[in-house]
DNA sequence: GACAGGTTAGGACAAGCGACCTAATGATAA
DNA sequence: TTATCATTAGGTCGCTTGTCCTAACCTGTC
């Protein structure tokens, strides 16, 4: 298990000190993440995430110093909540196959955002490319936490070299999921396709099963 | 077949009347298309668009009234354009198999686009879609035309009731495909997931062969 | 030449944006 | 109390945005 990124767990401002993370950034950076995801990164301004904290615009230059390091800050905020999510499982001593369902569960447990407003990992990404932002490989940082993840997954079901396009495989399912079921948001299509995921992951877990 | 939309094939302009489309209207369109793909709708101005078409920005009000109205008109092409292509493919007599293969081997003719911005007609409505922008209709209208046409060559192939799931199914993974495509540029997990994809669909058509 | 109608260029406008500054506030320690 | 320093509110700045107006420009026909 790889950390992508470094952690910045409180707020250095040129001391060169990590001090506990203040509890007025923690609600902006709340705020920005939700409204990121709901409404888009560029669409999303300063006024709107100060007024759902309740606080002061001016007041932002304090936390943060420009917008790209809110973005920062929440990019950093979505990998570290995900990568204890999918560590937990694995910390549980849940066996990789039941691991890897629970990913794919991740689309019936957020259901109801995700026909809202799709992915949170996938829009994020594919909205940053457009706008050649530099916040791109934070956002790719967060495909990759699931993508080794789930390689290691595999690797431990014993898949060997495939792990990684199993992973992608996997990862790729559940994007164009989303996707859809943002644009059809009839419940009907999700629960299928999670349904039809889960019986391609025991056809892959036999499948190396009876080789060994 | 169904044409999700009426088409506006040329400037109306309050006289009610239909007339053949302005050339500059038409430059205006296309450079919009592009920008509107590559950089996302909000994203691109008036000015980007007015440099790209290589006329001045205040043009832009005799030929469109709004940015909307130039969103429309985008949505409109791509709506006829690929209603075009995807007519195309059934008129030259191809078999409801070839005829979808050919709409999966979408994902590697247009492979270098894909991989630079991700699918269009997924990360327009994914933007709308959060914008809470009207034309947030016309682009699930992209996919109601993909969507109908697959159910229908499904049809064709005999899958009967499930002609529906299986035209949705072939949509999420080819979004999930483009999305990951976009994140992780390498060809080798385009082809290999289209050859996948491919392998999924002669595994139905030849189960549809048996049973009848 | 004169005229008319479709077309274009360039600029004006208010609104909203991110960035930035400063004075006031509040809590803590001497 | 006084001094200190982190925190906050409110406002300004320059810039870009979409929208809109108007004068000029073609390109025909009379």
């Amino acid at each position: 298990m790889i950390m992508p990124r470094t952690f910045d767990l409180g707020i250095i401002r040129g001391t060169g000190m990590t001090v506990a993370p203040s509890a007025t950034r923690e609600k902006i950076v709340t705020a920005a993440d939700r409204l990121f995801y709901e409404r888009g990164f560029e669409a999303t301004s300063f006024a709107d995430v100060a007024e759902l904290v309740g606080i002061s615009r001016g007041n932002f230059y304090y936390h943060f110093k420009t917008k790209d390091q809110i973005l920062d800050a929440v990019i950093e905020r979505r990998i570290r909540d995900r990568h204890e999510m999918l560590c937990g499982w694995v910390d549980d001593g849940q066996p990789p196959r039941d691991c890897i369902a629970n990913f794919i569960g991740i689309l019936l447990k957020n259901n109801r955002k995700i026909r809202s407003f799709g992915c949170p990992v996938g829009t994020l990404f594919s909205e940053l490319t457009k706008l050649d932002h530099p916040g791109e490989t934070g956002a790719r940082g967060l495909f990759d936490l699931f993508r080794v993840w789930l390689r290691h997954r595999f690797q431990d079901m014993g898949c060997g070299k495939e792990a990684d396009a199993l992973a992608l495989h996997i990862l790729a399912r559940s994007q164009g999921v989303a996707t859809l079921a943002n644009a059809y948001p009839d419940e009907d299509f999700l629960e299928r396709e999670v349904a039809q995921m889960l019986a391609w992951l025991d056809a892959v877990a036999d499948q190396h099963n009876n080789h060994h």
